[in-house]
DNA sequence: TAGATTGTTAATCGATTAACAATC
DNA sequence: TAGATTGTTAATCGATTAACAATC
């Protein structure tokens, strides 16, 4: 909530990454690590992990490095993993129940509350999620009567620009998008967009590279 | 194969952006667009389109612009998009079927051989992708006798890890990996990951900041 | 030809790395 | 205390933007 500008996009897309590591060395059991010794692990300089984490605070300790829990906590909280998340799904194929199921087991904080599709009848329930499917008519007034954080947009792009305008009615802030194309919103909306399409695009370049 | 060095990390990423963007103005019929009126479109600077193509050459023509069609065949040509690749996918959970299926349909290209499971039994072949699933276990011997380009894996991370070996072996030079790790492979193969879940909490870190 | 727009060089900006004084 | 390692400033490096001559 405080620190909102001065932290560029490059040290925000390495702080999951920070997480992911601390996550491990706990399981581990490791308590305490040097930035030399995470750089090493990490393969990056310690200069940046050190850099990267005093944008946020003094979280270690001279002489003799960062508590490893503590540190853990900290960068979760500052990634606004300490609080729920509402979501909803939109769309019901594969992908997008993959991603809702995913959410679903692999995410405390990230509950999936329901599935919307254009042809709901289509799809048949899964017993262990338990998520119901509404049809997307029903989305707007959904969205009246339940307050959601972050929906899930996982249909054609023509289908998924006409979306940004009923969620933002809807109170909705944040987009994962699976679409493929970039969608437009209003200032205090966040959208966050995983392009599957280019993500494969940018392995077949390296491989002929 | 030929232009090897000098391109930047963050120029390969644009290059896909760049594809999409010119498929689609193909799909509405127009044949040229200069770097500004592009650079409009993407929000980014005419400046950075400009010198990110002529990394690669003079795909333009002065006064004139840049041809649609021929810059998206270019494009193509440079992201690898021109010739066949094989893939298998590990892993035949929703994820990887997912992952599987759109691939298969999206993708030209890019054609699915094969899922590798541990329990192949467990889940059942869809109709529609005609894709068997093997176990794990033949997977060695599978790749004896197939040349696959791509491995696809989504599978959790321990697993994920021992599995790298057995793809260089098999001679396997691509991974697309959707597992919650990084992964360590020979300079001469090559790792594109999907980290869903980093993703999310940079989503998350966005919606709270 | 005149106008438009690229290709490309130079200037600026931002991000990463190195260095070291502060301090546990 | 001495040794280790952070926090932070300064130096370097790379990427983006601006500018403009070349040329279609």
């Amino acid at each position: 909530m405080l620190d909102n500008k001065g932290i560029s996009k490059a040290v925000i897309n390495r702080m999951p990454r920070y997480y992911r590591y601390l996550g491990s060395l706990m399981e581990q059991g490791i308590v305490r690590i040097s930035s030399a010794d995470l750089s090493r692990q990490m393969n990056v300089t310690a200069s940046q992990i050190r850099q990267d984490l005093n944008l946020f605070g003094g979280f270690g300790q001279q002489g003799y490095g960062y508590n490893v829990g503590h540190l853990y906590t900290e960068i979760g909280k500052i990634l606004g993993l300490d609080r729920e998340y509402h979501l909803i799904v939109i769309g019901a194929g594969r992908l997008a129940r993959a991603v809702g199921s995913y959410v679903g087991f692999q995410k405390r904080g990230f509950r999936v509350k329901a599935y919307f599709d254009r042809n709901p009848e289509k799809h048949t329930l899964n017993r262990e999620d338990e998520v119901p499917i509404h049809s997307l008519d029903e989305l707007e007034s959904y969205l009246k009567d339940n307050r959601i954080d972050i929906a899930v947009i996982a249909v054609p792009a023509e289908a998924a620009r006409l979306l940004v305008p009923v969620l933002d009615r809807g109170g909705v802030r944040g987009i994962w998008n699976f679409a493929h194309t970039d969608l437009d919103v209003p200032a205090y909306m966040t959208v966050q967009s995983v392009h599957l399409s280019e993500s494969l695009m940018q392995l077949s370049y390296k491989l002929n590279h």
